[in-house]
DNA sequence: TCCCAGGGATGAC
DNA sequence: GTCATCCATGGG
């Protein structure tokens, strides 16, 4: 299936530390889970080729790959704000909106972990439970396993994080609605209760699973680059950064974290 | 050996 | 409310 992308760096969206599901089989193409299906997919220019043994509609594509946002405003940004420059040349990163129960995970199992060792845990998680590299699997599944279990699987200390929440999420999991249609403050307050989330977790959770696109997830990368770009060299808390960006970049705040965090990570000399 | 990685839970004040 | 400490693991 060939689906038409203008605007897309597929590569950077997939290589961004957002998704860690995604393989690159070969230059290019990548495997992974879209809308529960196995695909394969690369960039042809403005296009994007789609295999899947099932049938897969467009719309879950468009949608996965946030493909019908018109990016404009955010570039105007990019132009206008000095500091900001340097970002424009990742133009086509885009915001993946994730299945909400694999964020919550994923940025549970990332709290003081690399990107690598990230998708290393998805790996193993899902190859254990789902029998599959990158099926990861449903809370569920997860929540009859045991602590012991997922240490060995590599999630170190945050094993009975994710148990407990796996747990949670299988025995209520009309709250995940209830943070959707919550505003941003609402829902984080509501994902704020899930055992290892704390602020930053959550508010990547918000942008990556629940379409917040006002959540500005503070890390160390985004800690750094904000104090040299925007404090002067000043150190400033997670708390305050975080406030600065919403107030400063209201809807798009989600967009340009994502942008300075790639560009900060993929920063050379 | 120490420092760092998309930090959070816990307890002290 | 803010701050210090501890928590697995692997790479540099």
């Amino acid at each position: 299936m060939l689906i038409s992308a203008s605007d897309l760096d597929l590569e950077a969206t997939l290589d961004s530390g957002q998704v860690f599901g995604f393989q690159k089989i070969t230059a290019g193409t990548f495997q992974g889970i879209i809308a529960g299906r196995s695909v394969e997919i690369a960039q042809i220019k403005d296009q994007l080729w789609v295999s899947c043994k099932k049938d897969i509609p467009e719309r879950a594509v468009r949608q996965f790959f946030d493909l019908d946002r018109d990016l404009k405003p955010l570039y105007q940004l990019l132009e206008w704000e000095g500091p900001l420059e340097a970002c424009q040349k990742f133009k086509g990163l885009r915001i993946i909106q994730q299945d909400p129960w694999e964020a919550l995970a994923a940025f549970i199992i990332s709290s003081n972990n690399n990107i690598k060792r990230i998708q290393k845990i998805w790996k193993s998680l899902s190859l254990h439970f789902s029998g599959s590299a990158t099926l990861f699997p449903r809370p569920q599944k997860i929540a009859k396993g045991d602590e012991l279990l997922l240490r060995r699987l590599g999630l170190g200390y945050r094993a009975p994080f994710l148990l407990k929440t796996a747990k949670n999420v299988s025995r209520y999991p009309a709250r995940l609605d209830q943070i959707h249609k919550a505003d941003y403050e609402r829902a984080r307050d509501l994902i704020l209760r899930y055992s290892g989330v704390g602020p930053k977790v959550a508010d990547c959770v918000l942008l990556f699973g629940f379409q917040k696109y006002e959540a500005f997830p503070v890390d160390t990368w985004i800690t750094k680059v904000m104090r040299k770009l925007y404090f002067r060299g000043r150190k400033v808390s997670e708390d305050k950064t975080a406030r600065f960006a919403r107030k400063r970049w209201g809807p798009w705040a989600g967009y340009v974290q994502q942008y300075l965090f790639h560009t900060a990570r993929t920063f050379k000399d």
